[in-house]
DNA sequence: TTGTAAGCGTTATCAT
DNA sequence: ATGATAACGCTTACAA
């Protein structure tokens, strides 16, 4: 059905090999070029990359395996890893793994049998112990670049960024502003980033001399119903926060809609800072000061990294490489 | 480096021809089955998909083409998708084509070069006339299914759902609650479920002898900052509504916001539905009656009638299977 | 520069 | 049921 190298080779009158040297660049007589060219015209000639695949030994797909796709971070730097690749003529396999150890396994082997030249994880949930295929990639010198997070015991190529400072600048710029009774509403400590974002938290309350009330740290998913009455029981307390800082989208979201809810007023009763900007933060009012991660640094990062170690350069492995986030000022934070 | 039916046959001391058929479940001699495997045990043999692929023709490959993956409602289907098609060996081709019909086209030429083996297309923003390559597709017999929209032009199975409806069942449910002063927060006219959602929302109003103010319908993107005074404004009227219909994620969202910032109580004084229930829409208070999308049946259905046409099943081509959304009543509609 | 032929790792068609 | 062998569509020595 299709037209081949054979086709188009009987139709130009030259070999099989002449057709495949056009195609791969290589310089051919004149007479023969045009011939050739014809013929590709002529037969509608494509390529078949599977065929190519095999003999290369290179599938030219990346997998991509994420934790959840409802997770726009995520979607957020895949849709940018695409565009990178996509230029280079590699196709995303993308694997989502619901937030699970065991899935997450399974679709790393899913890919690894469908032959990916590379592999970018974001490891959210994981632990190296129940990732046995891990170390298959390493044998067979499949490279794997992690990105949003460190996988404890699986050492490689990795791209993250520094929460733990990320939070202790946010909760500093509250200090600056004369906050001191500042809460934080931060996502579930199962997971790593918001481990270091609290981290942070403390260590700038720390820093400044202080206090943490308790009951001043909230910590949750926010998306589910009547999650936030945790943001409300802030103003329960006897001495109730006057700035709130809120580690990821759906606590700011959540924040947000308390304090309205509260009839609290931003930022003139409660000063704001919240994280990630993805639609439709910017739909708030006032507009919030939020910490924004580099997402096309985070992808142009892995992906270079990853293309690096695919041409077989393994200089300094392994990478880590820590980038920053940074604080953009708006209009959600007041000085006392 | 890797072991091939080859190494295994000569392990086995059988013919590589025998090793393949046990690999495609036919029946082996006892002691040759043993053997058999013992070898592929040995030597670590995994099946080489893609050499599979060229010489079944078939890359177990299906394209999924989106409009954002930004856009959680894609991306929860595309979940689901990936879930279905997984269990039948097949892995996703992701793309993603930034709403944008040129990128589209191209997204599609990428995916055929990789000789998907069917199709499933959001064909949001487009139109037929822009993407000659679908005729490709049909023309070499690759199935392809639209879901969410159809795409005038090009014939092919659709999934999709019944917007126009979904909007008069909303209307008419606070039409049934004496609500008469009803406004709409659309999406974009640019888009074709947005265009009938209005439609729907226009032919209740008719239905039962409502005027529809001017004023009372606002159309936006609603993730661009300020945008929701254009939902502040429906206040300033001279008869404001006493109930709006929201007709998406965003719309939703952003009504809920304004009348915050107005500090108009649902359903006390102003009764809301929305459209599409995602995170964080739960945390809402009240909960939002909602339109709800079958989004697992248009997954299943689609992925059904994919996998029926790759099977070579023609039957009532092109089928066109509209679903029906849910009205899902919570707290957000207060009878007058 | 070109043609020939071997080979990638499979599946599938023959006889046997 | 099995072995031998051709074939899938391509790339890449090797010789000429």
């Amino acid at each position: 059905m299709a037209a081949t190298v054979r086709d188009v080779a009987k139709l130009a009158n030259v070999s099989l090999g002449t057709v495949s040297r056009y195609l791969n660049g290589y310089q051919l007589r004149e007479d023969n070029r045009l011939k050739v060219e014809q013929a590709i015209q002529a037969s509608g000639f494509k390529e078949n990359m599977l065929a190519q695949a095999v003999r290369r030994n290179r599938s030219m797909m990346i997998g991509v395996i994420i934790p959840q796709y409802r997770a726009v971070f995520f979607m957020a730097i895949t849709t940018i890893l695409e565009q990178i690749f996509e230029q280079k003529n590699y196709s995303l396999l993308l694997c989502n793994y619901e937030n699970d150890r065991h899935r997450l396994q399974q679709k790393l082997r899913f890919a690894k049998e469908r032959l990916v030249d590379g592999l970018i994880v974001f490891p959210s949930y994981a632990d190296a112990g129940s990732l046995p295929i891990l170390e298959e990639f390493a044998a067979e010198d499949i490279p794997v670049v992690f990105i949003d997070q460190l996988l404890p015991g699986f050492e490689t190529d990795s791209v993250i960024v520094d929460n733990a400072h990320a939070s202790f600048r946010a909760v500093e710029q509250l200090i600056f502003n004369k906050h001191t009774r500042i809460a934080i509403v931060n996502g579930s400590p199962d997971v790593y980033v918001y481990r270091e974002r609290l981290r942070g938290y403390y260590d700038a309350m720390r820093t400044y001399n202080l206090p943490v009330e308790s009951g001043w740290v909230k910590e949750g998913s926010f998306i589910e119903p009547g999650e936030y009455v945790m943001i409300e029981s802030l103003f329960d307390l006897p001495q109730p926060p006057t700035a709130i800082y809120a580690t990821n989208y759906f606590a700011t979201i959540g924040t947000v809609l308390a304090l309205h809810e509260l009839r609290l007023n931003i930022p003139h009763d409660v000063s704001v800072i919240g994280f990630d900007r993805f639609d439709p933060i910017d739909v708030i009012e006032p507009p919030l000061t939020l910490v924004e991660q580099p997402l096309e640094r985070m992808a142009q990062t892995a992906a270079d990294l990853l293309l690096q170690r695919m041409r077989g350069d393994h200089k300094d492995f392994p990478q880590v490489v820590t980038l920053n986030t940074k604080m953009v000022m708006r209009e959600s934070v007041r000085a006392l």
